[in-house]
DNA sequence: ATGGCTACGATCCGTAGA
């Protein structure tokens, strides 16, 4: 099973280069971020036609998460349960076995900020709903763009960027905090390149001098990361005219 | 020099992202 997860930064515009990446790189899932639309104006039609099932939790201009998958996603969930929230940052639904929880997690704007703080309670509901999750199913996957570089080896300069937001300290600990439940970084499974990163700004040539963070991962609980044979950051797709400024991440498994 | 891009929904600038 190959399993992914790729903040588009819009579905609309990134429709053409979604399709064209299905296509070559032939995942069984794959969970996407930011797609900011209404779910009336999901292209389900253009991903049918290429062969996906579609779960999908969208709003206009911001926020949106969808799961992408050949078999049919059954025991859908939006949201975090319990949890009150408007932004449609959160989906969950079993794939072939495994329960993939797409996550859209928030950006907090900037240490000491209210999106900060709600970044930090956000995080630790995800916590008690993985922890859940976890409970009730072997095989979870937890993907989607955390918003967090959980060490400074995911950070391209972690001088500047020390104590900024993606990196602070309480951001860093609520990612740990869902590690402490057991899931691992499937990334980190394996010797990887030095300087991999999933995000690259839009600005200051980013991407061309490599100045990025891994933020984008695919966390997988113990009895999923046993059948993991791999996890690469796919950064094909960030070469093309007009991309994302995330690449995807793909993880394979037995 | 602290911005520099991109997407969106509103107009020809503001909000948000990371």
């Amino acid at each position: 099973m190959k399993l992914a997860t790729w903040n588009v930064n819009s579905i609309k515009v990134r429709l053409p280069q979604l399709l064209g990446w299905l296509a070559a790189t032939q995942p069984d899932a794959v969970c996407l971020q930011e797609l900011k639309v209404e779910d009336a104006e999901f292209p389900l039609a253009e991903i049918e036609a290429a062969g996906y099932r579609a779960a999908y939790s969208g709003q206009k201009t911001y926020n949106g998460v969808a799961i992408l998958s050949r078999s049919a996603p059954a025991d859908v969930v939006a949201g975090i349960p319990g949890f009150e929230d408007e932004h449609k940052r959160v989906l969950a639904a079993t794939v072939d076995g495994v329960r993939v929880v797409c996550l859209y997690c928030p950006n907090g704007q900037a240490v000491g900020s209210e999106k900060y703080a709600y970044k930090l309670r956000w995080f630790a509901a995800l916590r008690d709903y993985l922890s859940r999750e976890l409970a009730s199913h072997s095989q979870v996957a937890a993907a989607g763009d955390y918003n967090v570089a959980p060490e400074d080896r995911d950070v391209h300069d972690p001088k500047q960027w020390e104590g900024q937001v993606h990196v602070s300290e309480p951001e860093r600990a609520a990612w740990r905090a869902l590690v402490a439940l057991g899931l691992k970084d499937s990334f980190r499974l394996f010797e990887q390149p030095e300087k991999s990163f999933s995000w690259w700004d839009y600005r200051m040539l980013g991407f061309r001098r490599n100045a990025g963070l891994r933020i984008d991962q695919i966390l997988v609980s113990p009895g999923l990361a046993e059948r993991c044979s791999g996890c690469t950051i796919d950064k094909a797709p960030r070469k093309l005219e007009r991309p994302s400024d995330h690449a995807p991440v793909v993880a394979t498994f037995s």
